[in-house]
DNA sequence: GCAAGGTC
């Protein structure tokens, strides 16, 4: 019998296409790479009996990057990113080794059926699938044909029935496409991060320069945030005046009207018609208009909206709000939670989905209703193709979600149970007013029927004041005509929520990208998130903004993915070559690097103005070797000392404290040692601003402190300090920190292994004289004892701490 | 150390 091999994009959607196509009658393992499951069973396949496995990659199973030696910044120009550089094929995760996995389980296999997601990313990873098991398929026979698509437009049983039943083939250009997008992206990304990077790094002492990154979503996504602040900083606010006119009706109540020239921003003006007015004592009805009106139920839930209700609703992040969603998803709570479509798929059992909700406590008497009284059809929403809308899929309680977990799943079931409820109806009242020429308004609102906004209360229509009783030609007594001085207030800083609805209306990545965008620019402290979760962008991402505005504006416009994406949709449509695409789009951006590198200074004299250089900036701390000055300590991250007379800058360990070292000195360089130390209770270490940067010897590596170095005879070194082998690591020696005293401790000088000895009584060993030599501890030798000797008459003091070596 | 796109 043949076997049929099929695969799928990810893990779920192999398992609901392999249930509906056996009709449930399957078996299914797990595949070698714990992730993927294999499901089989048997079936027909063009009019013969065949043996079908089902299985699934996740996601693209391979990644563009440069070939080894250009990822290293030092000695790589970024501009030769632009063509110079090859670039290879990785394996995206290579945790999932999806390639041995799809061969081992595609061997000998007779044909392949490539079920990816239809959509231009889903047709590449056809082809990554392809290149994979291709080589260890059995070649066709004859004419034969072995490799099929299949076309779906959501997973249900008449449409993936269908899909098998009308198979067609991979679209090459389509896959073309994301090929020329992942160089395009990865060259052009790389090389702008690199550049600026570089150029700014360590120049300012109050920057954190560690990564400035560019790129085609990240970037206009900041570009957002400073237009707004943009927009905030240049306003100029303007006073406006405005008629208020207030009447009596029935006892006590006052009404008050709503002018309908709103306002003018002409005092005078304003002044004239409170004149005219004033005159009058009361005011006649012109005209009262009701009106049935309605509030639509929401449409099927999307990613993005979910997204948005959970920032501006919830206040969550949308990073976190999709991480609590896919928690959520794999345990089976809700549907799949990345999906653009809002309308239901034809078959969905809508009251399948209810009945499960009939327990809760908070909705099962809406649920209820709806069952026993009948749903209300869900509005047309728009069909991507992709997944059905964000479900829930089996009942929770608060007590087994918690926290976050159930106020998201609390939404989404909300919101689902909105989508089949009624409309919420009101009747509008208008009462047009006159009072002498000028034209007055009065609307207010009741509600009919609730509809949804029972279940999604904060979507209700806010009640207002009750509207007098009145018709055509009703006089009412004036209470009160006066002007209103108010001014017009700036916009607010950008909310998460107007962010995402920017994006994707720029078309800035997708569903699945835009959180990533978004914690991109926050943790590249570019914006910070203030209260309300709204995006203010931070003096760095002002300056960046305003630096790219002043070079090469393009570089942040929104426009700037779109357009690429045309030229991109000419591959996919066949309409272009995908060479001469990926030249011509590559040569306009690398003429725009070298201009901007050029113009780099005009990004520069905004960063002198926000930002101060580095001689401006840190404390002095410890004396530089060559010009015996003292250099500074710049704190900002990267952490670094700066010695201003000799122009040079020595990088430090990150993520600890520094600190003077005693006065030391290193013995071959002069310069003064320092302390770095994870902390009150963590290790520390020694080390010398210049050997750290220039390894002293051959055996060693930048980075390294003192507990590293070789030198023979300085008592700092590990030679001198090093005491054993490291039990948790392979390679680490232990070496005694000299601070640690009374209670010696002993640090690794590779993994995390700290060792504190708990009796140890000892002088310092540094201060013990000239007699204490390497005794055959010392670097990648270290032994450890062959038993505890006696600790009362210890050999000497450096054997008495091995003793206490667990 | 870098992009953006899949997904775990």
């Amino acid at each position: 019998m043949k076997t049929v091999f099929m695969v799928a994009e990810k893990p779920s959607l192999a398992q609901s296409i392999a249930k509906i196509l056996s009709r449930g009658n399957m078996s299914s393992h797990k595949g070698l790479n714990g992730a993927c499951s294999v499901h089989e069973y048997t079936g027909s396949f063009m009019g013969q009996s065949v043996h079908f496995k089902m299985t699934s990659v996740c996601g693209h199973v391979m990644t563009l990057d440069f070939i080894g030696k250009y990822n290293n910044w030092d000695k790589v120009d970024p501009a030769e990113l632009f063509s110079k550089a090859p670039t290879e094929k990785k394996e995206a995760n290579p945790k999932l080794t999806m390639v041995k996995f799809l061969q081992v389980e595609g061997r000998g296999c007779d044909h392949v059926v490539l079920w990816l997601d239809c959509d231009k990313e889903g047709e590449n990873i056809c082809f990554e699938v392809l290149d994979a098991v291709l080589p260890v398929m059995n070649k066709p026979r004859g004419t034969e044909r072995t490799i099929y698509r299949a076309k779906f437009s959501s997973i249900t049983d008449t449409d993936i029935c269908n899909a098998m039943n009308s198979l067609g083939e991979p679209n090459h250009n389509e896959a073309l496409s994301v090929d020329a997008r992942q160089e395009l992206d990865l060259r052009i990304g790389c090389a702008f991060t690199r550049f600026q990077t570089k150029y700014f790094q360590g120049k300012y002492g109050n920057l954190d320069s560690s990564l400035i990154s560019f790129g085609p979503c990240q970037t206009p996504t900041l570009g957002f945030c400073v237009e707004r602040h943009d927009k905030i900083q240049s306003f100029k606010p303007e006073t406006y005046w405005v008629l208020q006119a207030k009447v009596n009706h029935e006892k006590e109540s006052s009404l008050t009207l709503e002018w309908d020239r709103v306002r003018v921003f002409d005092r005078e003006i304003a002044q004239m018609f409170l004149n005219i007015t004033k005159m009058e004592r009361d005011t006649k009805v012109e005209s009262v208009s009701k009106k049935e009106k309605a509030k639509q139920r929401p449409l099927a839930l999307n990613t993005v909206e979910m997204l948005k209700v959970a920032s501006s609703a919830l206040g969550m992040g949308p990073q976190h709000a999709m991480q609590i969603a896919e928690r959520l998803y794999t345990q089976g709570y809700i549907s799949y939670p990345r999906t653009e479509t809002t309308h239901y798929p034809e078959n969905f059992d809508l009251k399948a989905s209810l009945r499960q909700q009939t327990n809760n406590p908070y909705w099962a008497e809406t649920v209820k209703a709806l069952l026993s009284e009948g749903i209300n059809r869900p509005r047309k929403g728009h069909d991507a193709g992709d997944h059905p809308p964000i479900t829930p899929m089996r009942a929770a309680t608060e007590a087994e979600l918690g926290g976050d977990g159930w106020r998201l799943y609390e939404y989404i079931t909300r919101h689902f149970i909105a989508t089949v409820c009624a409309d919420c109806k009101y009747l509008q009242t208008t009462i047009s007013f006159i009072i002498g020429p000028e034209h007055f308004t009065c609307v207010g609102k009741m509600i009919i029927s609730p509809g949804f906004t029972e279940i999604m209360p904060w979507q209700s229509i806010p009640l207002e004041e009750n509207l007098p009783k009145c018709e055509k030609g009703d006089v009412f007594p004036l209470s009160e005509v006066k002007l209103l001085e108010k001014q017009t207030n700036p916009p607010d800083y950008l909310t998460e929520a107007e962010l995402i609805t920017l994006m994707e209306k720029h078309g800035i990545g997708t569903d699945a990208s835009i959180p990533v965008h978004i914690n991109n620019i926050c943790q590249r402290n570019y914006v910070t998130v203030e209260n309300g979760r709204r995006l203010k962008p931070t003096n760095l991402g002002i300056v960046l903004v305003h630096g790219y505005y002043k070079i090469d504006a393009e570089l942040v416009l929104p426009t700037i993915r779109s357009a690429v994406e045309k030229q991109l949709n000419l591959i996919a449509q066949g309409k272009a070559n995908y060479h001469q695409v990926l030249e011509h789009t590559l040569d306009i951006f690398k003429r725009k690097f070298h201009y901007f590198v050029d113009s780099i200074a005009g990004m520069d004299e905004l960063m002198e103005v926000s930002f101060s250089p580095l001689a401006a900036t840190g404390k002095p701390l410890s004396r530089c070797g060559k010009c015996h000055r003292f250099m500074k300590y710049i704190q900002a991250k990267p952490s670094r000392l700066h010695c201003s007379h000799c122009d040079e800058t020595y990088s430090l360990p990150q993520n600890g404290t520094i600190k003077l070292y005693k006065e030391l000195r290193c013995p071959l360089d002069d310069f003064e040692l320092v302390l770095w130390s994870s902390g009150s209770r963590g290790k520390s270490y020694p080390l010398c601003p210049y050997c750290y940067n220039h390894p002293p010897f051959r055996d060693m590596k930048k980075g390294m402190g003192c507990n590293e170095c070789t030198h023979p005879t300085c008592q700092h070194s590990l030679s001198m300090l090093g005491i054993g082998q490291c039990v948790e690591c392979e390679n680490g020696v232990l070496v005694l920190d000299p601070t640690s005293g009374p209670k010696w401790k002993m640090a690794c000088n590779k993994c995390n292994d700290l060792v504190e000895l708990k009796h140890a009584a000892m002088r310092h060993p540094m201060h013990r004289g000239g007699q204490g030599k390497r005794q055959g501890r010392g670097r990648g030798k270290g032994r450890r004892p062959g038993g505890r000797p006696n600790p009362k008459k210890p050999k000497d003091k450096m054997a008495a701490l091995a003793a206490y070596f667990v």
